[in-house]
RNA sequence: CGAGGCGUAGCGCAGUUUGGUAGCGCAUCUGGUUUGGGACCAGAGGGCCGGGGGUUCGAGUCCCUUCGCCUCGACCA
Protein backbone atom coordinates (compact mmCIF):
# COMPACT_ATOMS: atom_id res chain seq x y z
CA UNK A 1 0.00 0.00 0.00
CA UNK A 2 1.40 3.38 -0.92
CA UNK A 3 -0.18 5.04 1.61
CA UNK A 4 1.35 2.64 4.57
CA UNK A 5 3.81 4.99 6.81
CA UNK A 6 6.94 3.57 7.71
CA UNK A 7 7.10 2.69 11.12
CA UNK A 8 10.05 0.67 11.88
CA UNK A 9 12.99 3.07 11.49
CA UNK A 10 15.78 0.89 12.00
CA UNK A 11 14.95 -0.56 8.21
CA UNK A 12 16.54 0.89 5.39
CA UNK A 13 13.83 2.06 3.12
CA UNK A 14 13.71 -0.45 -0.03
CA UNK A 15 13.59 2.37 -3.05
CA UNK A 16 16.69 3.98 -1.12
CA UNK A 17 18.95 0.54 -0.97
CA UNK A 18 17.73 -2.48 -1.68
CA UNK A 19 20.72 -4.30 -0.89
CA UNK A 20 21.05 -2.06 2.41
CA UNK A 21 17.01 -2.92 3.37
CA UNK A 22 17.63 -6.32 2.39
CA UNK A 23 20.52 -7.25 4.78
CA UNK A 24 18.72 -4.84 7.28
CA UNK A 25 15.66 -7.27 7.30
CA UNK A 26 17.77 -10.66 7.73
CA UNK A 27 19.09 -9.21 10.81
CA UNK A 28 16.45 -8.01 12.08
CA UNK A 29 13.75 -10.76 11.75
CA UNK A 30 16.34 -12.43 13.23
CA UNK A 31 17.10 -14.78 10.56
CA UNK A 32 20.24 -15.04 10.46
CA UNK A 33 23.55 -13.86 11.99
CA UNK A 34 26.78 -13.38 10.60
CA UNK A 35 29.99 -15.42 11.78
CA UNK A 36 33.65 -14.89 11.76
CA UNK A 37 33.69 -16.59 8.43
CA UNK A 38 33.16 -15.10 5.47
CA UNK A 39 30.21 -16.55 3.56
CA UNK A 40 29.07 -18.59 6.61
CA UNK A 41 26.12 -17.44 8.52
CA UNK A 42 24.66 -18.67 11.72
CA UNK A 43 20.96 -19.47 10.30
CA UNK A 44 18.79 -18.46 13.61
CA UNK A 45 15.78 -20.49 15.08
CA UNK A 46 13.39 -18.16 13.37
CA UNK A 47 15.18 -18.64 10.12
CA UNK A 48 15.73 -21.94 10.67
CA UNK A 49 12.37 -22.43 11.61
CA UNK A 50 11.51 -21.44 7.84
CA UNK A 51 13.74 -23.64 6.15
CA UNK A 52 12.39 -26.53 8.39
CA UNK A 53 8.92 -25.72 7.20
CA UNK A 54 10.08 -25.87 3.51
CA UNK A 55 11.85 -28.96 4.70
CA UNK A 56 8.85 -30.52 5.30
CA UNK A 57 6.21 -29.67 3.10
CA UNK A 58 8.89 -30.47 -0.04
CA UNK A 59 10.24 -33.76 1.69
CA UNK A 60 6.42 -35.09 1.72
CA UNK A 61 6.31 -33.96 -1.73
CA UNK A 62 9.24 -35.74 -2.20
CA UNK A 63 8.58 -39.04 -0.76
CA UNK A 64 4.50 -38.81 -2.32
CA UNK A 65 6.95 -39.54 -5.50
CA UNK A 66 8.40 -42.74 -4.00
CA UNK A 67 11.51 -41.06 -3.75
CA UNK A 68 13.67 -41.84 -0.41
CA UNK A 69 16.42 -40.37 1.93
CA UNK A 70 19.88 -41.02 2.07
CA UNK A 71 23.43 -38.98 3.33
CA UNK A 72 26.10 -39.12 1.14
CA UNK A 73 29.82 -38.41 2.74
CA UNK A 74 30.77 -34.55 2.88
CA UNK A 75 34.60 -35.12 1.47
CA UNK A 76 35.31 -35.82 -2.31
CA UNK A 77 38.71 -37.63 -3.27
CA UNK A 78 40.23 -35.47 -6.12
CA UNK A 79 40.40 -37.88 -8.50
CA UNK A 80 36.55 -39.07 -7.85
CA UNK A 81 35.93 -35.57 -8.94
CA UNK A 82 37.69 -35.54 -11.85
CA UNK A 83 35.84 -38.27 -13.27
CA UNK A 84 33.32 -36.33 -15.41
CA UNK A 85 35.56 -33.70 -17.23
CA UNK A 86 32.78 -31.07 -17.80
CA UNK A 87 31.57 -31.57 -14.41
CA UNK A 88 35.15 -30.80 -12.51
CA UNK A 89 35.68 -27.76 -14.91
CA UNK A 90 32.67 -26.27 -13.62
CA UNK A 91 32.78 -26.44 -10.01
CA UNK A 92 36.46 -27.13 -9.50
CA UNK A 93 37.39 -23.18 -9.36
CA UNK A 94 35.08 -23.08 -6.32
CA UNK A 95 35.90 -26.27 -4.02
CA UNK A 96 37.65 -25.81 -0.58
CA UNK A 97 40.11 -28.37 -0.40
CA UNK A 98 40.85 -30.86 3.21
CA UNK A 99 44.84 -31.28 2.64
CA UNK A 100 45.80 -32.19 6.08
CA UNK A 101 44.49 -34.82 8.67
CA UNK A 102 46.10 -33.73 11.95
CA UNK A 103 49.34 -32.63 11.14
CA UNK A 104 49.70 -35.28 8.45
CA UNK A 105 49.29 -34.08 4.90
CA UNK A 106 46.79 -36.34 3.12
CA UNK A 107 48.18 -38.46 0.37
CA UNK A 108 44.95 -37.47 -2.16
CA UNK A 109 43.41 -33.97 -0.98
CA UNK A 110 39.71 -34.37 -0.16
CA UNK A 111 36.91 -31.64 -1.97
CA UNK A 112 34.62 -30.54 0.48
CA UNK A 113 31.20 -31.54 -1.47
CA UNK A 114 29.69 -28.17 -4.08
CA UNK A 115 27.47 -31.17 -4.99
CA UNK A 116 27.31 -34.39 -5.00
CA UNK A 117 27.15 -36.22 -8.49
CA UNK A 118 30.18 -37.87 -8.10
CA UNK A 119 29.66 -39.58 -5.00
CA UNK A 120 25.97 -41.07 -5.95
CA UNK A 121 27.77 -42.04 -9.25
CA UNK A 122 30.35 -44.12 -7.29
CA UNK A 123 27.29 -45.31 -5.17
CA UNK A 124 25.42 -46.24 -8.28
CA UNK A 125 28.07 -47.92 -9.94
CA UNK A 126 28.56 -50.58 -6.51
CA UNK A 127 24.87 -50.95 -6.03
CA UNK A 128 23.58 -50.92 -9.96
CA UNK A 129 24.15 -53.76 -11.42
CA UNK A 130 20.39 -55.16 -13.18
CA UNK A 131 17.76 -53.92 -14.76
CA UNK A 132 16.07 -54.93 -11.28
CA UNK A 133 17.96 -52.69 -9.45
CA UNK A 134 16.46 -49.39 -11.24
CA UNK A 135 14.89 -46.94 -10.98
CA UNK A 136 17.07 -45.42 -7.59
CA UNK A 137 14.92 -42.06 -6.39
CA UNK A 138 17.21 -40.95 -3.91
CA UNK A 139 17.07 -37.83 -2.40
CA UNK A 140 19.70 -36.08 0.61
CA UNK A 141 19.02 -32.75 2.51
CA UNK A 142 22.65 -31.87 4.02
CA UNK A 143 24.89 -28.35 3.49
CA UNK A 144 27.22 -27.95 0.68
CA UNK A 145 30.44 -26.06 0.24
CA UNK A 146 30.97 -23.36 -2.58
CA UNK A 147 33.94 -20.71 -2.40
CA UNK A 148 32.31 -17.98 -3.64
CA UNK A 149 34.18 -14.29 -3.68
CA UNK A 150 31.36 -12.37 -3.15
CA UNK A 151 28.43 -13.58 -0.47
CA UNK A 152 25.30 -12.55 0.68
CA UNK A 153 23.31 -14.20 3.54
CA UNK A 154 20.81 -16.59 1.64
CA UNK A 155 21.34 -15.50 -1.95
CA UNK A 156 25.31 -16.54 -2.01
CA UNK A 157 26.80 -18.13 1.23
CA UNK A 158 29.93 -20.22 0.70
CA UNK A 159 28.15 -23.03 2.66
CA UNK A 160 24.15 -23.39 2.17
CA UNK A 161 21.61 -25.83 3.29
CA UNK A 162 19.76 -27.59 0.28
CA UNK A 163 17.99 -30.90 -1.01
CA UNK A 164 19.43 -32.46 -3.65
CA UNK A 165 17.72 -35.17 -5.43
CA UNK A 166 20.37 -37.77 -7.52
CA UNK A 167 18.43 -40.54 -10.14
CA UNK A 168 18.96 -43.23 -12.14
CA UNK A 169 16.80 -44.85 -14.61
CA UNK A 170 16.98 -47.58 -17.60
CA UNK A 171 16.14 -45.37 -20.05
CA UNK A 172 16.71 -41.50 -21.25
CA UNK A 173 12.69 -41.33 -21.36
CA UNK A 174 11.74 -42.15 -17.87
CA UNK A 175 14.81 -39.97 -16.93
CA UNK A 176 13.50 -36.86 -18.96
CA UNK A 177 10.33 -37.56 -17.42
CA UNK A 178 11.61 -37.17 -14.29
CA UNK A 179 13.68 -34.23 -14.66
CA UNK A 180 10.14 -32.67 -15.42
CA UNK A 181 8.15 -33.85 -12.93
CA UNK A 182 10.23 -32.39 -10.45
CA UNK A 183 10.85 -29.21 -12.36
CA UNK A 184 6.86 -28.86 -11.57
CA UNK A 185 7.32 -30.35 -8.31
CA UNK A 186 9.11 -26.75 -7.52
CA UNK A 187 6.86 -24.72 -9.40
CA UNK A 188 3.78 -25.81 -7.92
CA UNK A 189 5.48 -25.48 -4.33
CA UNK A 190 6.96 -21.78 -5.28
CA UNK A 191 3.68 -20.77 -6.70
CA UNK A 192 0.78 -22.51 -4.38
CA UNK A 193 2.78 -22.82 -0.74
CA UNK A 194 5.50 -19.55 -1.20
CA UNK A 195 2.71 -17.51 -3.14
CA UNK A 196 6.01 -16.79 -5.04
CA UNK A 197 5.11 -17.14 -9.39
CA UNK A 198 8.02 -18.41 -11.98
CA UNK A 199 8.67 -18.89 -15.25
CA UNK A 200 9.44 -22.47 -15.70
CA UNK A 201 12.45 -22.81 -18.59
CA UNK A 202 14.94 -24.44 -19.78
CA UNK A 203 18.41 -23.20 -19.62
CA UNK A 204 20.45 -22.28 -22.96
CA UNK A 205 23.77 -24.53 -23.71
CA UNK A 206 26.30 -21.72 -22.04
CA UNK A 207 24.21 -21.80 -18.91
CA UNK A 208 23.32 -25.39 -17.90
CA UNK A 209 24.96 -27.11 -15.35
CA UNK A 210 28.55 -28.65 -16.01
CA UNK A 211 27.91 -31.98 -17.35
CA UNK A 212 24.66 -31.61 -17.84
CA UNK A 213 22.55 -32.43 -21.02
CA UNK A 214 19.90 -30.07 -20.39
CA UNK A 215 18.92 -27.64 -17.14
CA UNK A 216 15.50 -26.90 -16.43
CA UNK A 217 15.10 -24.14 -13.72
CA UNK A 218 12.29 -21.93 -12.11
CA UNK A 219 13.11 -18.40 -12.44
CA UNK A 220 11.51 -15.33 -9.98
CA UNK A 221 11.46 -11.75 -10.11
CA UNK A 222 12.18 -10.05 -6.98
CA UNK A 223 10.88 -6.89 -6.57
CA UNK A 224 13.81 -4.65 -7.63
CA UNK A 225 13.54 -5.98 -11.17
CA UNK A 226 16.02 -8.25 -10.83
CA UNK A 227 15.97 -12.59 -11.42
CA UNK A 228 16.63 -15.09 -9.21
CA UNK A 229 17.30 -18.92 -10.23
CA UNK A 230 15.15 -20.45 -7.40
CA UNK A 231 15.34 -24.32 -8.56
CA UNK A 232 16.89 -26.26 -11.09
CA UNK A 233 16.42 -29.28 -12.89
CA UNK A 234 18.65 -31.35 -14.85
CA UNK A 235 18.69 -33.98 -17.32
CA UNK A 236 22.19 -35.89 -17.69
CA UNK A 237 21.82 -38.32 -20.08
CA UNK A 238 24.26 -41.55 -19.55
CA UNK A 239 27.18 -39.05 -19.95
CA UNK A 240 28.24 -39.36 -15.95
CA UNK A 241 27.63 -43.72 -15.98
CA UNK A 242 29.71 -43.97 -18.82
CA UNK A 243 32.40 -41.59 -16.83
CA UNK A 244 32.02 -43.67 -14.02
CA UNK A 245 31.33 -46.73 -15.24
CA UNK A 246 27.45 -47.16 -14.23
CA UNK A 247 25.66 -50.80 -15.84
CA UNK A 248 23.12 -52.62 -16.18
CA UNK A 249 22.13 -55.62 -17.31
CA UNK A 250 18.83 -55.25 -18.79
CA UNK A 251 15.97 -57.72 -19.66
CA UNK A 252 17.76 -58.91 -23.26
CA UNK A 253 20.47 -59.29 -21.40
CA UNK A 254 22.63 -56.90 -22.68
CA UNK A 255 24.82 -54.43 -21.05
CA UNK A 256 23.14 -50.47 -20.74
CA UNK A 257 24.30 -47.55 -19.50
CA UNK A 258 21.88 -45.82 -17.24
CA UNK A 259 20.16 -42.33 -17.02
CA UNK A 260 20.63 -40.04 -14.88
CA UNK A 261 18.69 -37.04 -13.11
CA UNK A 262 19.60 -34.38 -10.22
CA UNK A 263 17.82 -31.53 -9.03
CA UNK A 264 17.89 -29.45 -5.92
CA UNK A 265 16.28 -26.15 -4.18
CA UNK A 266 18.40 -24.21 -1.69
CA UNK A 267 18.30 -21.90 1.39
CA UNK A 268 18.06 -19.44 -1.16
CA UNK A 269 14.74 -19.82 -1.44
CA UNK A 270 14.31 -17.65 1.63
CA UNK A 271 16.14 -15.04 0.37
CA UNK A 272 13.14 -15.22 -2.56
CA UNK A 273 10.51 -15.24 0.06
CA UNK A 274 11.99 -11.94 1.48
CA UNK A 275 12.59 -10.53 -1.78
CA UNK A 276 9.85 -11.21 -3.33
CA UNK A 277 7.33 -10.34 -0.28
CA UNK A 278 8.67 -8.19 2.05
CA UNK A 279 7.88 -4.39 2.45
CA UNK A 280 9.72 -1.45 4.10
CA UNK A 281 8.29 -2.77 7.50
CA UNK A 282 9.84 -5.78 7.02
CA UNK A 283 9.46 -9.35 6.17
CA UNK A 284 5.88 -11.01 4.83
CA UNK A 285 5.71 -14.96 5.33
CA UNK A 286 3.54 -17.01 3.04
CA UNK A 287 1.07 -18.77 5.54
CA UNK A 288 2.86 -22.03 4.67
CA UNK A 289 6.25 -21.59 6.16
CA UNK A 290 5.38 -18.91 8.38
CA UNK A 291 6.74 -20.50 11.66
CA UNK A 292 4.26 -18.16 13.43
CA UNK A 293 0.86 -17.92 11.67
CA UNK A 294 -0.83 -15.95 14.04
CA UNK A 295 0.28 -13.91 16.93
CA UNK A 296 -1.79 -12.88 19.64
CA UNK A 297 -1.30 -9.49 21.43
CA UNK A 298 -3.29 -8.63 24.14
CA UNK A 299 -3.92 -4.81 24.97
CA UNK A 300 -4.22 -3.72 28.62
CA UNK A 301 -3.31 -7.44 29.56
CA UNK A 302 -2.77 -6.49 33.71
CA UNK A 303 -6.48 -5.75 33.35
CA UNK A 304 -8.12 -8.84 34.64
CA UNK A 305 -9.71 -11.21 32.45
CA UNK A 306 -7.28 -10.02 29.24
CA UNK A 307 -4.36 -12.79 29.62
CA UNK A 308 -7.11 -15.41 30.98
CA UNK A 309 -9.11 -14.69 27.07
CA UNK A 310 -5.94 -14.79 25.31
CA UNK A 311 -4.38 -17.78 26.89
CA UNK A 312 -7.69 -19.13 25.59
CA UNK A 313 -7.76 -18.23 22.18
CA UNK A 314 -3.96 -19.27 21.90
CA UNK A 315 -5.53 -23.19 22.69
CA UNK A 316 -8.26 -22.97 20.62
CA UNK A 317 -6.17 -22.01 17.77
CA UNK A 318 -3.09 -24.00 18.15
CA UNK A 319 -5.16 -26.72 16.80
CA UNK A 320 -5.20 -25.89 13.69
CA UNK A 321 -2.61 -22.99 13.31
CA UNK A 322 1.14 -22.29 14.80
CA UNK A 323 0.31 -19.50 16.85
CA UNK A 324 2.05 -17.21 19.64
CA UNK A 325 1.05 -15.24 22.39
CA UNK A 326 2.84 -12.36 22.87
CA UNK A 327 2.20 -11.17 26.51
CA UNK A 328 5.27 -9.85 27.15
CA UNK A 329 5.67 -6.27 28.93
CA UNK A 330 6.63 -4.95 26.00
CA UNK A 331 3.10 -1.94 24.82
CA UNK A 332 0.93 -3.62 21.76
CA UNK A 333 2.56 -0.68 19.86
CA UNK A 334 6.12 -2.41 19.99
CA UNK A 335 4.64 -5.77 19.66
CA UNK A 336 2.73 -4.79 16.30
CA UNK A 337 5.89 -3.68 14.95
CA UNK A 338 7.92 -6.45 15.77
CA UNK A 339 5.37 -9.19 14.57
CA UNK A 340 5.43 -7.31 11.30
CA UNK A 341 9.35 -7.07 11.35
CA UNK A 342 9.31 -10.77 11.68
CA UNK A 343 6.54 -11.14 8.53
CA UNK A 344 3.97 -12.95 11.00
CA UNK A 345 1.39 -13.03 8.36
CA UNK A 346 -2.14 -12.27 10.87
CA UNK A 347 -2.41 -10.25 14.11
CA UNK A 348 -4.74 -10.91 16.67
CA UNK A 349 -5.62 -8.27 18.82
CA UNK A 350 -7.77 -8.71 21.87
CA UNK A 351 -8.17 -6.18 24.88
CA UNK A 352 -10.78 -5.53 27.50
CA UNK A 353 -13.45 -3.73 24.61
CA UNK A 354 -13.11 -6.70 22.40
CA UNK A 355 -14.22 -8.95 25.34
CA UNK A 356 -16.71 -6.82 26.64
CA UNK A 357 -18.61 -7.76 22.58
CA UNK A 358 -16.98 -10.89 22.58
CA UNK A 359 -14.99 -10.07 19.65
CA UNK A 360 -11.31 -9.67 18.35
CA UNK A 361 -9.71 -7.90 15.48
CA UNK A 362 -7.51 -9.53 12.92
CA UNK A 363 -4.79 -7.97 11.09
CA UNK A 364 -3.39 -9.29 7.55
CA UNK A 365 0.02 -8.22 7.18
CA UNK A 366 0.35 -7.76 3.75
CA UNK A 367 -2.32 -4.82 3.30
CA UNK A 368 -2.65 -3.96 7.52
CA UNK A 369 -6.22 -4.51 7.04
CA UNK A 370 -8.40 -4.45 10.57
CA UNK A 371 -11.62 -6.66 10.32
CA UNK A 372 -13.14 -7.41 13.50
CA UNK A 373 -14.72 -11.17 14.27
CA UNK A 374 -16.68 -12.80 16.66
CA UNK A 375 -14.98 -15.29 19.14
CA UNK A 376 -17.68 -17.69 18.27
CA UNK A 377 -16.14 -18.54 14.85
CA UNK A 378 -12.58 -17.79 15.16
CA UNK A 379 -10.64 -20.81 13.69
CA UNK A 380 -12.66 -20.65 10.51
CA UNK A 381 -12.48 -16.63 10.46
CA UNK A 382 -8.25 -16.83 10.82
CA UNK A 383 -8.27 -19.59 7.96
CA UNK A 384 -9.86 -17.30 6.22
CA UNK A 385 -7.82 -14.26 6.65
CA UNK A 386 -4.46 -16.42 6.00
CA UNK A 387 -6.01 -17.62 2.93
CA UNK A 388 -6.07 -13.92 2.03
CA UNK A 389 -2.84 -13.07 2.68
CA UNK A 390 -1.58 -16.02 0.61
CA UNK A 391 -3.59 -14.51 -2.04
CA UNK A 392 -2.97 -11.29 -1.76
CA UNK A 393 1.45 -12.09 -1.75
CA UNK A 394 0.66 -14.10 -4.71
CA UNK A 395 -1.61 -11.15 -6.94
CA UNK A 396 0.80 -8.52 -5.53
CA UNK A 397 4.12 -10.40 -6.58
CA UNK A 398 2.54 -11.54 -10.17
CA UNK A 399 1.40 -7.89 -11.00
CA UNK A 400 5.14 -7.01 -9.89
CA UNK A 401 6.06 -9.37 -12.10
CA UNK A 402 3.92 -8.37 -14.99
CA UNK A 403 4.51 -4.37 -14.74
CA UNK A 404 8.22 -5.51 -14.94
CA UNK A 405 8.17 -7.85 -17.94
CA UNK A 406 8.95 -6.11 -21.28
CA UNK A 407 8.32 -7.82 -24.61
CA UNK A 408 10.66 -6.38 -26.90
CA UNK A 409 11.46 -6.99 -30.56
CA UNK A 410 14.62 -4.91 -31.07
CA UNK A 411 17.92 -4.37 -28.82
CA UNK A 412 17.00 -0.27 -28.92
CA UNK A 413 13.39 -1.47 -27.30
CA UNK A 414 15.15 -3.55 -24.77
CA UNK A 415 17.36 -0.96 -23.67
CA UNK A 416 14.63 1.73 -23.87
CA UNK A 417 12.35 -0.61 -21.58
CA UNK A 418 15.17 -1.06 -19.05
CA UNK A 419 15.89 2.48 -19.21
CA UNK A 420 12.44 3.61 -18.51
CA UNK A 421 10.97 1.57 -16.27
CA UNK A 422 14.08 -0.22 -14.60
CA UNK A 423 14.91 -3.72 -14.69
CA UNK A 424 13.20 -6.54 -14.98
CA UNK A 425 12.21 -9.46 -17.54
CA UNK A 426 12.47 -8.83 -21.01
CA UNK A 427 11.10 -11.31 -23.32
CA UNK A 428 12.32 -11.62 -26.96
CA UNK A 429 13.01 -13.90 -29.78
CA UNK A 430 16.80 -15.70 -30.11
CA UNK A 431 18.31 -17.41 -32.92
CA UNK A 432 19.86 -20.07 -30.93
CA UNK A 433 23.80 -18.70 -31.08
CA UNK A 434 25.94 -18.15 -28.34
CA UNK A 435 26.91 -14.92 -29.91
CA UNK A 436 23.62 -13.43 -30.10
CA UNK A 437 22.93 -14.28 -26.40
CA UNK A 438 26.36 -12.86 -26.13
CA UNK A 439 25.62 -9.75 -27.81
CA UNK A 440 22.69 -9.01 -25.83
CA UNK A 441 24.25 -9.40 -22.65
CA UNK A 442 27.22 -7.12 -23.58
CA UNK A 443 24.63 -4.13 -25.07
CA UNK A 444 21.64 -4.30 -22.78
CA UNK A 445 22.72 -5.67 -19.51
CA UNK A 446 20.58 -8.82 -19.18
CA UNK A 447 21.46 -12.22 -19.47
CA UNK A 448 19.64 -15.43 -20.87
CA UNK A 449 17.35 -16.31 -17.58
CA UNK A 450 15.81 -19.32 -19.53
CA UNK A 451 13.98 -20.40 -22.69
CA UNK A 452 10.37 -20.95 -21.19
CA UNK A 453 8.58 -24.28 -21.45
CA UNK A 454 5.50 -22.11 -22.40
CA UNK A 455 6.94 -19.80 -25.60
CA UNK A 456 4.83 -16.67 -27.17
CA UNK A 457 6.15 -15.83 -30.78
CA UNK A 458 7.07 -12.24 -30.51
CA UNK A 459 8.44 -12.31 -33.95
CA UNK A 460 10.53 -14.64 -36.61
CA UNK A 461 13.89 -13.22 -36.07
CA UNK A 462 16.26 -13.32 -33.51
CA UNK A 463 16.06 -9.93 -31.76
CA UNK A 464 20.28 -9.27 -32.11
CA UNK A 465 21.09 -10.93 -35.61
CA UNK A 466 17.81 -10.79 -37.33
CA UNK A 467 18.48 -14.52 -38.72
CA UNK A 468 15.18 -16.37 -38.01
CA UNK A 469 14.27 -17.32 -34.48
CA UNK A 470 13.98 -20.46 -33.01
CA UNK A 471 13.24 -19.93 -29.56
CA UNK A 472 11.61 -16.68 -27.40
CA UNK A 473 13.66 -16.63 -24.25
CA UNK A 474 13.48 -14.09 -20.88
CA UNK A 475 16.20 -12.17 -20.01
CA UNK A 476 17.35 -10.61 -17.17
CA UNK A 477 20.11 -9.29 -14.39
CA UNK A 478 20.36 -12.18 -12.29
CA UNK A 479 21.40 -12.66 -8.15
C1' C B 1 39.81 -11.21 -8.31
C1' G B 2 39.01 -5.57 -9.59
C1' A B 3 36.82 -0.83 -7.45
C1' G B 4 34.85 1.64 -3.20
C1' G B 5 33.46 1.83 2.04
C1' C B 6 33.89 0.36 7.16
C1' G B 7 36.14 -2.00 11.91
C1' U B 8 35.35 2.37 19.01
C1' A B 9 29.90 -1.15 24.66
C1' G B 10 24.98 -6.11 22.34
C1' C B 11 23.35 -2.67 17.96
C1' G B 12 23.87 2.17 15.43
C1' C B 13 27.37 5.91 15.58
C1' A B 14 30.59 10.54 17.27
C1' G B 15 35.53 11.36 18.58
C1' U B 16 40.86 10.69 14.18
C1' U B 17 41.71 16.81 10.46
C1' U B 18 45.12 19.59 15.09
C1' G B 19 47.93 13.11 19.94
C1' G B 20 46.41 14.83 26.39
C1' U B 21 40.80 11.31 31.79
C1' A B 22 36.55 6.65 26.35
C1' G B 23 31.53 9.45 24.69
C1' C B 24 26.17 9.67 22.63
C1' G B 25 21.47 7.19 21.18
C1' C B 26 19.07 2.58 21.36
C1' A B 27 19.24 -2.09 23.78
C1' U B 28 20.28 -4.55 28.77
C1' C B 29 19.57 -4.80 34.37
C1' U B 30 16.68 -2.81 39.16
C1' G B 31 12.38 -0.35 41.07
C1' G B 32 7.88 2.11 40.00
C1' U B 33 3.93 4.07 36.84
C1' U B 34 1.84 2.29 32.13
C1' U B 35 -0.57 -0.57 27.76
C1' G B 36 -5.92 -0.08 21.01
C1' G B 37 0.71 1.65 16.51
C1' G B 38 7.84 1.00 18.76
C1' A B 39 5.29 4.41 26.69
C1' C B 40 7.41 7.29 30.96
C1' C B 41 10.35 8.43 35.50
C1' A B 42 14.54 7.26 38.59
C1' G B 43 18.91 4.52 39.19
C1' A B 44 22.76 0.87 37.51
C1' G B 45 26.05 -2.31 34.68
C1' G B 46 28.82 -2.80 30.40
C1' G B 47 35.19 -1.09 26.41
C1' C B 48 42.74 -4.70 25.42
C1' C B 49 38.92 1.76 20.13
C1' G B 50 39.84 -5.66 14.93
C1' G B 51 45.28 -7.83 15.63
C1' G B 52 50.72 -7.01 15.53
C1' G B 53 54.72 -3.67 15.21
C1' G B 54 56.64 1.34 15.42
C1' U B 55 57.00 7.02 16.50
C1' U B 56 56.09 9.73 21.24
C1' C B 57 56.69 11.66 28.02
C1' G B 58 51.81 10.15 26.23
C1' A B 59 48.27 6.86 20.52
C1' G B 60 41.19 5.50 19.41
C1' U B 61 43.84 9.63 16.89
C1' C B 62 50.28 9.63 13.38
C1' C B 63 53.35 5.66 10.48
C1' C B 64 54.05 0.45 8.80
C1' U B 65 51.83 -4.22 8.50
C1' U B 66 48.15 -7.70 8.85
C1' C B 67 43.06 -9.73 9.47
C1' G B 68 37.96 -9.26 8.79
C1' C B 69 33.22 -7.38 7.15
C1' C B 70 29.81 -4.66 3.77
C1' U B 71 28.49 -2.71 -1.18
C1' C B 72 29.19 -2.62 -6.50
C1' G B 73 31.35 -5.31 -10.82
C1' A B 74 33.14 -10.39 -13.25
C1' C B 75 31.48 -15.80 -11.82
C1' C B 76 27.90 -18.72 -9.54
C1' A B 77 22.05 -22.12 -6.20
Amino acid sequence: MADQKKMVEEITSMDVDFAKWYTDIVKKAELIEYTSVKGCMVIRPYGYAIWELIQKNLDERFKALGHENVCMPMFIPESLLEKEKDHVEGFAPEVAWVTHGGSEPLEERLCVRPTSETLFCEHYANIIHSHRDLPKLYNQWVSVVRWEKTTRPFLRSREFLWQEGHTIHATAEEAISETECMLNVYADFCESDLAMPVVKGKKTESDKFAGAVSTYAIEALMHDGKALQAGTSHYFGDGFAKAFGIQYQSKENKLEYPHQTSWGVTTRLIGAIIMTHGDNNGLILPPAVAPIQAVIIPVAQHKPGVLDKANELKDLLSKDFRVKLDDSDNSPGWKYSEYEMKGVPVRIEIGPRDIENNQCVLVTRHNREKTIVSLDNLQEEVAKKLEEVRTGLYNKAFENRENKTYSCKTMDEIIKNLEEKGDGFVKAMWCGEEACEDEVKEKTGVGSRCIPLIQENLSDVCVCCGKPAKHMVVWGKAY
